[in-house]
DNA sequence: AACTATTGGTTGTAAATGTAACTAACAAGC
DNA sequence: GCTTGTTAGTTACATTTACAACCAATAGTT
């Protein structure tokens, strides 16, 4: 068979941005994964706690847009590791706040810090104009929804 | 516990790309998912040989920074779809030349316009010189290593 | 030829994920 | 109060993936 010249995977943005997104993934996940034994998604959950402060396993999804059994199942697992606990809301107790622990604000502040340097690395491999462009448009992806 | 004002998901960039590139994959998905019931490193096997041509799977793995056990099961997955066909190599019979069948010509093609036509809609959404930045930055990325 | 190493690829099994069904708490209508 | 609906979250089960062990063919060494 012979070959198609007219296109190919580096040219197809999902592609591209697959392996770029895998790469870094990869990279950065030594840290939660190989420090605190963490799962991507916990970290994840760890991190938006951390940067926003106390808040419900559905504000978690919302934020973050995670399936609701993915955080629950996240949650579960950063409670075994006291990285969190749970507060239960007396007027609905449908609700748990979730709040970190001392030893959670401690990994949180050490993880955030990694992540900080991290993305100055990679950063460090663009000029501040490319940065704010890619920035812009990967928002603009991560927005993106069918639009027929 | 107190908002970090410092640091938000957005900014960090691994995120960031994660959110980007699953909100592009799955939304092309419902293309090679719901038509021909094919997984993403199916996908993605198809879309190596159609564009370069046969190849041994590792061949593929090498291109497509896939693990050789995904390939072994997505090429099974391709064989009983009929979409391509191995034929092994007399010289050295540990290698097998993968090649699509005229039905998976088909399906390539098929998935190759509606990738098109994908892209074209993402890019629609930037500027020429955006993309430009965008592919740069994106291919300088996903080469990323350690570096230390 | 016999012995080890390497390479291409597959298989087995555990971990992780997605989907749907489920429970419990509350809300709204009657 | 009782039924119906909704919301937050969990659990069960089927797919998918990751990792390691494995097999078969070849290469390299003696």
């Amino acid at each position: 068979m012979r070959r198609n010249s007219e296109f190919n995977p580096q040219d197809f943005l999902p592609y591209l941005l697959n392996q770029a997104a895998e790469a870094l993934s990869l990279e950065f996940q030594r840290h939660y994964r190989g420090q605190y034994g963490m799962l991507r998604t916990e970290w994840r959950v760890l991190f938006h706690l951390g940067c926003y402060g106390d808040m419900t396993a559905k504000e978690i999804c919302d934020r973050a847009g995670l399936h609701k059994t993915k955080v629950s199942r996240a949650v579960a697992a950063l409670q075994t590791k006291r990285i969190l606990t749970r507060r239960e809301l007396e007027r609905d107790r449908r609700h748990a706040i979730l709040q970190l622990t001392a030893k959670g604000q401690r990994v949180f502040a050490e993880l955030s810090r990694a992540a900080h340097a991290f993305d100055s690395e990679v950063h460090a491999s663009m000029t501040p104009e490319e940065a704010k462009v890619l920035h812009r448009c990967l928002i603009r992806i991560a927005g993106f929804e069918i639009a027929k």
